[in-house]
DNA sequence: AGATAAGCGAGACGGTACGTCCAGTCTTTAC
DNA sequence: GTAAAGACTGGACGTACCGTCTCGCTTATCT
């Protein structure tokens, strides 16, 4: 064990938590490091020791909570164990402010490719390997074609609703995931 | 014609010119009103007096040179349009240093709607409504499924490539509009 | 005249007043630019622009208002004008909060020669002129030795009392300028 | 033997040496309490057990050092006494980096009257009572003037060269303790 | 033609947040 | 049971950039 007054556990869960909060009250871009500091009680200066940036606290504090809603569903067909994932997803932005912060997250990832590092090994690269299984014994029992990227299917389940986060041209509901899904796997063609 | 001094049309020029510009030499976040100012050989308050924000000049800017790439797939099956549709996307997006400016404003869209309805009227509508023809026509033909919503078809097909210029886990190319295409008409079904 | 919008007089003033009020009210170490900013009404930026940093705009607030106690003894005895010249300095000194500003700031000044330079071509520079004047009369009458350099004697004159302003270990009045003048011209010898 | 651990007898030692030697690199308002901690391979705990804020540190160290050079001029005239003191004061400034170091610890003084005590204490109190033995007996011997307040010729002495070391408008050179004497002696009448 | 009004380049301004730094205190482990 | 290691609070620092404002000048229409 190294030397020294050891890191404080509460001071950084003080800290994801108030930032947790914050996105119920607060455009993410509206959110301060400041503002972090006075609600966790805590000073600017441990903030920065731990966290590079204002945007790596805020996406620590989504993906903690995000990270809850892994569903596990290892049984039954790919189609469904695929929706089950896909209403994860929209619940979670839903039932919180995530949505907005998770965006921003992405836009601020653009000029900080170490961030979107963060986001892509905590969140969607596990559930990459759990679809990775399901696809594998589906394909093994015939269930599915065998000539597509399973890369390609996260994109096509879970592009479509960040497009509609941003573009906000259409509602998103739960049932959204059904019909992505169902689309997904019939296909448009008759 | 109201009394004073017109509009300089070449200073408008000059700032869509200069803003057109900076994506290629700086990531959004660093593309300032001061900058553009500066390269347009303009006063800043000439560009807030014309837009309402730095944004909405970056936005005007992507939107004009987007604008100039849709193809008109008018004949030929639905595949083959949406196809091209989606091909002329990721080639702007891979040529010219937008994609980063575009999910960058997609962010800034969150925080303010008029913003990304400005997006939405000038790129994606025009395009929906090119779809909803050429859908219709499939429709008839009996080419495709009439149960499923085109806006859901839109989203289906740029979702999964707005989402991977976000999280960059996966290269892009112009052969992921024959295999986004190929997918979404065939199916992941056997 | 420059172009652009000119250098704001009243925000200049409103600086140097605010910063002028400080001292009565908080020791040096304590006046912060934040705090002069807010007192001001003016940005923080402002300040900036003007001043290289915090301790110049404390130097110029003071410089303004030492400016004002230059006397000018032009005639009688360089022993009287001496005196009054060192009473100006003291009385400035008791009569406001400015002597631990002028201490604080020579201290500061030994980081930043520059800005003791300008405590040096605002302050003593024009008293010595002024000096010289007076000592080359009172040479030529006779009154005073040849032999001494008048850089000297202003340093034995505002020396003793910069001295006492910093260790404290005597009281300052006004009485003091009369016993270092006499001293300083009649000698110790008996 | 008492349980624990033995007090560390040289971590005082470490830490007035270590002090000692960073004005020779630093400026004083560089010296930071991390920078001592660290070079003296103490910690910064045990600098604010024995020392109340890091100046008495910076002061003991210059104290430590100051305090050898007083010279016992107990022979001889006043007038080459006082010079004698006066060139040790100078020779000190000019041979350490301690100067710089001094001036920044008068200025820190003005805020913190109880460090100002500890120089007068240490420093000029001393040499006052050697002062006064001196003057005591040119007095009796009619060498000098009956009717200067001793503190005042003090002041006068060494005022001039602190002035010096702050305003930086003249070099200072040992044969000004020479020039000081001389005219303190003498007057500036002819 | 002269007056009037708006647009414009230049750039200063208020405001707000950034990330850094350091003093002095507190906590844990090692000796 | 004391000391080193080092994390912590608090608060100021100076910078950057947004969107607004002010200045003097230019360009147009209106009287």
């Amino acid at each position: 064990m190294p030397k020294g007054r050891t890191r404080s556990l509460t001071a950084e869960a003080a800290i994801l938590d108030a930032t947790e909060a914050l996105p119920d009250e607060l455009s993410p871009s509206k959110i301060s490091a400041d503002l972090i500091a006075q609600r966790a009680g805590v000073s600017k200066a441990t903030l920065y020791k731990w966290w590079p940036s204002k945007s790596y606290i805020l996406m620590d504090a989504v993906l903690r909570r995000a990270s809850h809603d892994i569903p596990l569903p290892n049984t039954g067909s790919a189609a469904s164990a695929f929706k089950l994932l896909l209403e994860g997803f929209i619940r979670f932005h839903l039932g919180t402010a995530f949505g907005a912060a998770v965006s921003h997250l992405f836009a601020e990832g653009l000029d900080d490719p170490e961030l979107m590092n963060i986001y892509n090994t905590r969140y969607p690269f596990p559930r990459r390997e759990l679809l990775k299984e399901i696809w594998g014994r589906a394909v093994e029992k015939g269930e599915v074609r065998r000539d597509v990227d399973p890369d390609l299917v996260l994109d096509m389940l879970y592009g479509p609703l960040v497009y509609r986060f941003f573009l906000r041209h259409r509602e998103i509901s739960p049932e959204l995931a059904q019909d992505i899904t169902r689309v997904l796997f019939t296909g448009l063609n008759v």
